[in-house]
DNA sequence: AACGATTCGATATATTTATATTGATAATAA
DNA sequence: TTATTATCAATATAAATATATCGAATCGTT
């Protein structure tokens, strides 16, 4: 049955590829481009034509044959699967230094995702805005939460603090934490969590790098580290 | 033969996960534990033991039957394994929201990364410091690369400029990039690259919450978006 | 000293994901 | 109108990853 496999889950490594299109697309579609083929797509994006037309098959979107898929079309068949019509209010505590960069980084509104507030304890920052967007005293994140309805929480304060604060977004009604704190937080599995690590991530790149380098040199090589 | 699976070419998923295992080992061992099993280590991290075992297999480490892994010496395997011990450095172009934010990350320390310094073309912070770090002009990218003999960057600048960064990271003999900007970047395949994409990855927190939770309660509510 | 419980390591199976193949269809050109 | 080519869609195969199973080793206990 055609048109019925956007009901399915979406594979997770396809569903980690589709905003990279989505924001891929988007570019090709501000320089004028209004048709689309999956091998062009796959050679801009460094993957093979196969992989993509069988991604984007998650969408509702049909090529044709010739001329590939029509773009207007494509985008907002990538805008429907991935929700990005629907505005998600999400409230971030601790307006530290990437606290600060998520306030500032205006991107988000064009997927629609709103940081509507901050929440720190600090009383310098306390008060202030970031990006106009107020900062709050933690005191009152949990009475906010259910007044304006927020379900998603961004954990940016250090590791020690992370599991209480997700002890309180839980507490508070959050229903998706995205934890920027390098720890592994315990929560109901009624609540979703997605972890950005930026130190595991970095350590992967020069560990990948290292491993390239070695291989191939000197045979020894490998024994030395 | 034991002792040379390390050599092999680790599984891309254990090589995520490794970086996580060593934070929590650590502060395992932060908090006095000495031995420790796959069972709590996977309780403690949402996975499985095999999983943990399995990934653990690729360093050196061996676990004794009943007692689990000497910490200790779990943690220096990881820590050959994934090369902290080797200081790298790192330049840093795009001293904005997201490249402040890295340059305040002190924790890159303890996982064998410093970021040396930071190029802009905004006078504004060019000559400045953040936490401690020069932040110095584009212009001055190249020659400083070849004199220091720095092989990682970092890209913190705007989807637009991207591309042209990147230009020049390889060409002043940049092999690794860590690239912040919403693009693929197009590099020759003797650099490597390791993409953060924060939009990308927020919005796919979104579309798993909101595939969970269309799933269940109403049959005819997958139709609706 | 023998037994049971626990845990690792290795092997085997199952599942997921990626890649290749084939056939059908639409646009273009002869 | 017919042939040709580019492209998608669907199916089939291959590769990678995750999970389960089983035997051996160690520690604590009886």
């Amino acid at each position: 049955m055609p048109g019925e496999k956007n009901l399915l889950q979406i594979p997770l490594p396809t569903l980690k590829r589709m905003p990279v299109y989505y924001q891929y697309l988007s570019r090709q579609a501000r320089k004028g481009v209004t048709d689309i083929s999956c091998a062009s797509i796959a050679k801009a994006m460094g993957l093979v034509a196969v992989q993509v037309r069988k991604d984007l098959q998650y969408t509702a979107a049909v090529g044709r044959p010739k001329t590939g898929y029509h773009l207007k079309e494509l985008l907002s068949a990538l805008e429907d699967t991935l929700g990005y019509n629907n505005k998600t209010e999400m409230f971030l505590i601790g307006a530290g230094s990437i606290g600060t960069a998520l306030l500032f980084h205006n991107q988000f509104r064009d997927y629609g995702i709103g940081i509507a507030a901050a929440f720190d304890i600090n009383p310098a920052v306390v008060g202030t805005e970031i990006n106009n967007k107020p900062v709050l005293p933690l005191s009152k994140f949990s009475s906010l939460c259910g007044r304006m309805h927020v379900k998603f929480g961004i954990i940016c304060v250090p590791a020690e603090e992370a599991q209480g604060i997700a002890d309180l977004m839980v507490a508070s009604g959050i229903l998706g934490i995205w934890n920027f704190a390098p720890i592994t937080l315990d929560v109901p599995d009624t609540v979703l969590v997605h972890n950005e690590n930026l130190t595991a991530s970095i350590s992967i790149l020069l560990k990948k790098f290292k491993t390239r380098n070695s291989g191939s040199e000197r045979e020894s090589a490998c024994r030395t580290s």
